[in-house]
DNA sequence: CTTAAGAGTTAGACGTATCTAAACCCGACC
DNA sequence: GGTCGGGTTTAGATACGTCTAACTCTTAAG
C-alpha cells in the first residue's frame, strides 16, 4: 500500500537524484520535505523494506525500478495537474504548485488520462519540465544546465524554471524570463549578479535564483521547441 | 484543525439530519462511513470537543452551526466537483461519486471559486441536488419526497437521485430516468415494484430504488426543468 | 416491574507519521 | 592514528484514526 507521504517521500527522491545523483543522504530528503532528520530514517526503513529503494545505513538510498516508477507517476500527476491549471482554469504561472502538490495524490488513473487527454498529451509542464508519458519511463532529459553555470557572453534557451516560490516566479514571468526564451548572459558581476539581456532588454538576476533556471545552448538551426510550451 | 475524516463525519451527519432528522445515532453514522460504533464514539467525542456538533450521551448528535459550516463547504465542494466533471472532463452520471469523494477534501477555496465560475455557478449538481452557495448557508430544501412515498396515479417530476451505485445511475440514465423527468406513478404492485410511465414508455423500479428518488409534484402548467430550484 | 435485546461506550491495542533527546558512525584534520 | 563534528540512527513519546472485546445504558416486551 502506498501513501500520499510514500509518494512524496519517492518523488523528492527522485528529484534529488535526478539533480546530484544517487545515493541521496537523508538529511537532503528531510530538507526537501520540511520533516526532521530522525522522521526521515524512520520513513527511508520502510521504503526499504517494501523495496522502493535500496538503502545504505549512514550513507544514502537509492530508488528501485518500482519505486521509481511511483515516483513518476506522481510527478506526471503533478505535471499534468500544473499544465491543466494554467490552460483550463486560468491559473497564473506561479500559481499552480500548490495546488497540484495536494491533488497529485487523489486524483484516479482515469482523472489522469482525461486531463492528458484534453491537453492533448503535452510533453513538458508550464515551468518547462517534462511530464512523464503515461508509460512512466523516466524521460530523456534534454542537455540543460543551471543558468549559474554559464559564462558571460553565452547565449542560451530557457528550458524549464525549477522555482517553487510564488512571488518570484510571478517576477520572472513579468520579466519575460520563461521557458523558451532566449538571452544571452551580458555579465557576471563579482557579488554573483547575472545581467541577462532578452531581446533588447536587460534584466538582472541573483546567483540563487539563475541556479534554479536550467538553459540548453542556443542553437544555430534552432529545432525551437519552446512554442509547445502551453499556457503562458 | 480540521482533517479529511473529519469532514467527512459532519458531512453524513448533515445528510443524516436532513433525511431523518437529528438526533443522529452513533451507529448510523458508522454504518454510512463504513467503520465500527467503537470508532465512530471516539471521533464524535471529538467533534464534541471541538464544538461542531452537541453530543447527549447514548442519544445522539446535532450540528452546532460551526459544524454545520464545514459540512457545507465539504458538500459544495463535492456537488461542484462532480458537475465539473460531466461537464467539461466528459465523465457519464453514474462515475463522478468517487471521484469527487476524494477530491472535495483537498481542492483550495481558489480551486472551488474557479471551478463556480466556470460552471456559471450552477444551482444543482448532475443528481439534482442543491449545490450549498459561496456563502454556505443551508440550502433551501425543495418541497420533494421520495418516489417510494407516492400512491398510483400520481404524476411528478424527478428532482434528484441520491443514489450511489454506479451500475445503477447507469440504468436510470438509460431509462431516462433523470432530474427535471415528469413521470407517472401507473401502479405499485403488492411486492412494491413501481410502474412509472414517462412520455409513451413504462419502466419499474424496485422499492428499494425508488426510496432514493426524490421528486415534487408535477406543476399545472407542465414541465419544469430543474433549473428551477430556488435559492439562487 | 423485570429483563433481554440492541444501541452505545469504555478499554486496550495497532499502524502511520511525526517529534525531541541522546547515542552512534565516519571521514577529515591535525 | 586519535579525535572532533556533522550527519545518521536509536529510543521513547505524541496525535490520529482505526480495530476487537467487554461492559453499560435504554427501551420495549412480557
Amino acid at each position: 500500500m502506498d501513501t500520499a507521504v510514500m509518494e512524496d517521500y519517492l518523488k523528492v527522491i527522485y528529484e534529488l537524484e535526478r539533480e546530484r545523483g544517487p545515493p541521496v543522504g537523508t538529511s537532503a530528503i528531510a530538507e526537501a520535505l520540511d520533516v526532521t532528520a530522525p522522521t526521515a530514517t524512520r520513513m527511508l526503513e520502510k521504503l526499504g523494506e517494501e523495496e522502493l529503494l535500496e538503502r545504505e545505513k549512514y550513507s544514502g538510498v537509492e530508488l528501485t525500478d518500482h519505486g521509481r516508477t511511483i515516483a513518476l507517476e506522481t510527478i506526471r500527476h503533478h505535471r499534468l495537474l500544473e499544465a491543466y491549471l494554467v490552460e483550463h482554469l486560468d491559473y497564473e504561472w506561479g500559481e499552480v504548485h500548490d495546488e497540484a502538490e495536494r491533488l497529485e495524490h487523489h486524483i484516479s488513473e482515469d482523472f489522469e488520462e482525461r486531463i492528458a487527454s484534453v491537453l492533448d498529451h503535452p510533453p513538458v509542464d508550464p515551468h518547462g519540465e517534462p511530464i512523464p508519458n503515461a508509460d512512466l519511463e523516466a524521460p530523456i532529459e534534454e542537455d540543460v544546465e543551471p543558468l549559474s553555470g554559464c559564462t558571460a557572453g553565452e547565449t542560451v534557451v530557457v528550458a524549464s524554471v525549477r522555482e517553487r516560490e510564488e512571488d518570484t516566479l510571478q517576477y520572472l514571468e513579468a520579466e519575460g524570463i520563461v521557458p523558451g526564451q532566449e538571452l544571452t548572459v551580458a555579465e557576471i558581476t563579482p557579488v554573483g549578479t547575472y545581467v541577462l539581456e532578452c531581446e533588447t532588454d536587460s534584466r538582472q538576476l541573483p546567483e540563487s535564483t539563475a541556479e534554479r533556471i536550467y538553459v540548453r545552448s542556443a542553437t544555430a538551426d534552432g529545432h525551437a521547441p519552446s512554442e509547445e510550451v502551453p499556457g503562458l
